[in-house]
DNA sequence: AATTTATTCGAACATTTGTTCTATATTATG
DNA sequence: CATAATATAGAACAAATGTTCGAATAAATT
């Protein structure tokens, strides 16, 4: 099977950046792909960067770049049980990590792994973990992060009824929960992860 | 405020990696950090390559990996829309990318972009994205994906009702599905992400 | 067939880069 | 304080690496 030649470079730079977590220099690829001269894969190099399938930002060896697998992802923290009294984001909260979008990451997202059924029929489940952003103030109908009595942190929907404002989950066994002093907005949720 | 040299470089070089996408040179290390030697660079990443913080596999220019970034998550494809024909993880069916812990990531893993309701009381939402290991045959009782009639996947329960197995969706507006030879299993459903 | 275009080769060169060695300074320790 | 351990500096070297130029070859086009 030929293949074509550019394409087969691309491959081989995808494969060493994602396995070896470093781009090959231009003799590793002249090796790979069978060429026997560091400027024919030049010529090649330059008509990649050229369709915008890799980037080069410096004259430096190996920092060659992909342009494609760009999806980074980085890593917010997984809160489980909220020790009483530690802050929220504690260290001894903490339970794990997960990942998000570079694209959607903000330093405002954290994660909490969700205790109960509450809000089963929103779809989220006990054990499901909710990405929260902190740095949006959850709208009526939104579904929201809340600390109440600044020891339990709890998953509902925020809407308001007759004039007051409720915590609403989203199963009619529990009651709606009005919005008072004690109970204060943490954030908005904005993703959900599940092992299933 | 004082840091630990060797925390500093460790910093860098994570900082680099992460946002250029490729490792520092020891120079430019010295350089960012205040150390006139290279020597001293070197002392430091030696021991923090002793420590287990970063790897050193080859000789060679920029190849330092971070140990703790680079391990945590890998990407899986992420399918849509299945182009009839073509197979199913073709190019033209991908659609993005999603991150899954490592300890958790083979080379069966994709992804698949949930279309429609049909197993909204399993809290799998219209929309949501579903993780399958295409290496484990879904059994009694999973939740597993199929493909109908090679042009379409799906998400379904699986279960034996007498002696027959349905595809069972989790809405009642819809119904059961008996599994005969256009229907083929693609593997286990293994975890869920949504955005809200 | 003639001409253009794309691809490949070979060699040479200047930097960049990792490595190593010795010496000096700094800090920790008994 | 004396000694050892650690950290830093400086210099020199060999190897790896990107770059460039011109020429040869192959492929496509007219």
């Amino acid at each position: 099977m030929k293949v074509n030649k550019q394409t087969e470079i691309l491959e081989f730079i995808y494969f060493k950046i994602e396995n070896e977590g470093y781009s090959p220099s231009i003799r590793e690829i002249a090796e790979k792909v069978n060429l026997k001269s560091t400027s024919s894969v030049q010529h090649h190099l330059n008509n990649l960067i050229e369709k915008g399938l890799l980037s080069k930002k410096a004259k430096q060896s190996r920092t060659l770049t992909s342009n494609k697998l760009n999806t980074i992802f980085k890593s917010v923290p997984v809160v489980g049980e909220i020790a009483a009294g530690a802050p929220l984001l504690a260290e001894e909260n903490r339970i794990g990590e997960i990942s998000v979008p570079q694209e959607k990451f903000n330093e405002n997202l954290f994660a909490l792994k969700i205790n109960g059924d509450s809000m089963v029929n929103a779809g989220i489940h006990d054990g499901d973990i909710v990405v929260i952003d902190k740095g949006v103030e959850p709208k009526d109908g939104d579904i929201g992060a809340f600390m109440i009595n600044e020891t339990e942190a709890t998953i509902k929907y925020l809407d308001t009824i007759s004039g007051k404002k409720y915590l609403i989950p989203a199963n009619k066994r529990y009651d709606n929960l009005e919005v008072k002093t004690n109970i204060q907005p943490i954030g908005k949720v904005v993703s959900l992860f599940r092992d299933i």
